[in-house]
DNA sequence: AGGAAAAAGTTTGCTTCCGAACGATCAAGA
DNA sequence: TCTTGATCGTTCGGAAGCAAACTTTTTCCT
């Protein structure tokens, strides 16, 4: 990936695309600084989660998705499987399949709801909370450390900025939001 | 997905898992900073791709990485497989995977170098040209109502930021980066 | 009580998604 | 020249990822 300084590049910049892409549409009405904004969000929510993949949990032979489900459920023991996709981010039918593949290394377990058959709350097994003891701590230690380039008030107003964004998507479906 | 007021939620917010994440771990010392600042991150990109996805895209039976495929090589005619992967922040395996597709749908073409024999360069077709003109538009002006919310000075700070995220994990592995 | 509607999780079918191994091609040196 | 080493795109195997259809269970209405 980039990160080029001075040499000819062999990729082109965010600031050639930018140009490039003005030159392509430039009859258009466009809003620039919308399209370089979330395309600088894709671009770093990818480049977080490959570097926090390849560094730390490769070595513990889990995926992205793998170690946020066994994270969320960790932190929410016994939670709904629908609360549990929800806040992980994917969809019901793809948290099955992540549990099945958790389920058959030992590390989580489907457990009935007594009161209510259709409910499956999910909960870590010993070795699950185990796991997640010893990779957390490396996982957040990784996130400190890109984070730790930008200084104390940058974070907050990005994290800031980040939930406006969220809020901005959601407010289009749901009912009116007046929190913070 | 969330977005609730008064009413008790039938989810947890970003406050509540940090709250009992807390208690849950708090005999480590951890950046909570970082997890916020990242987990908002994720949460952001992942609203944003399926607002823009069920909004737009959807409407054209297009998924999101076809999307930016066909849009990096509408952008840069002719690109290089290898470098189109790059820009659309994908494997050059899932390239492969993703051009059959729209290859399929006659929306692309490869197209053998002369030159070197080993590189695949990448065309739109007339159809494919035209579906950009059309859909990109109806995607920037999402784009742009998602970000509109926010103050035009906060874009700015917001993209700034989002670029030092992506530079700071790229400086742990590349040459230093003096840019900017 | 009884039947319709809603809700929870799973299955199905298809498309990403990636690392590793691979075959083909080119580049550099003896 | 030829051969060793890079480089490019593809293939392979396995794991996400989702919408839509489906089964089971619960809720709601009369």
């Amino acid at each position: 990936m980039g990160g080029y300084a001075g040499a000819m590049p062999d990729h082109h910049t965010l600031e050639e695309t930018e140009r490039a892409m003005k030159e392509h549409v430039d009859t258009l009405p466009l809003d620039f600084a919308a399209a370089n904004a979330l395309s600088s969000l894709f671009r770093a929510a990818n480049a977080v989660r490959t570097e926090l993949t390849n560094r730390v949990l490769r070595n513990h032979d889990m995926t992205w998705t793998g170690f946020v489900v066994l994270w969320v459920v960790w932190i929410w023991d016994g939670m709904e499987t629908r609360h549990v996709a929800e806040s992980a981010d994917i969809s019901k039918a793809t948290l099955t399949g992540v549990v099945k593949t958790l389920e058959s290394r030992g590390l989580i377990l489907r457990e009935g709801d007594e009161n209510d058959r259709r409910l499956v709350r999910l909960r870590l097994t010993p070795e699950g909370v185990a796991l997640m003891e010893q990779i957390y701590p490396e996982f957040n230690a990784v996130e400190s450390e890109i984070i730790g380039n930008l200084s104390g008030n940058k974070v907050t107003t990005l994290t800031r900025a980040l939930r406006d964004v969220v809020k901005s998507v959601e407010t289009n479906h749901d009912v009116a939001v007046q929190d913070d």
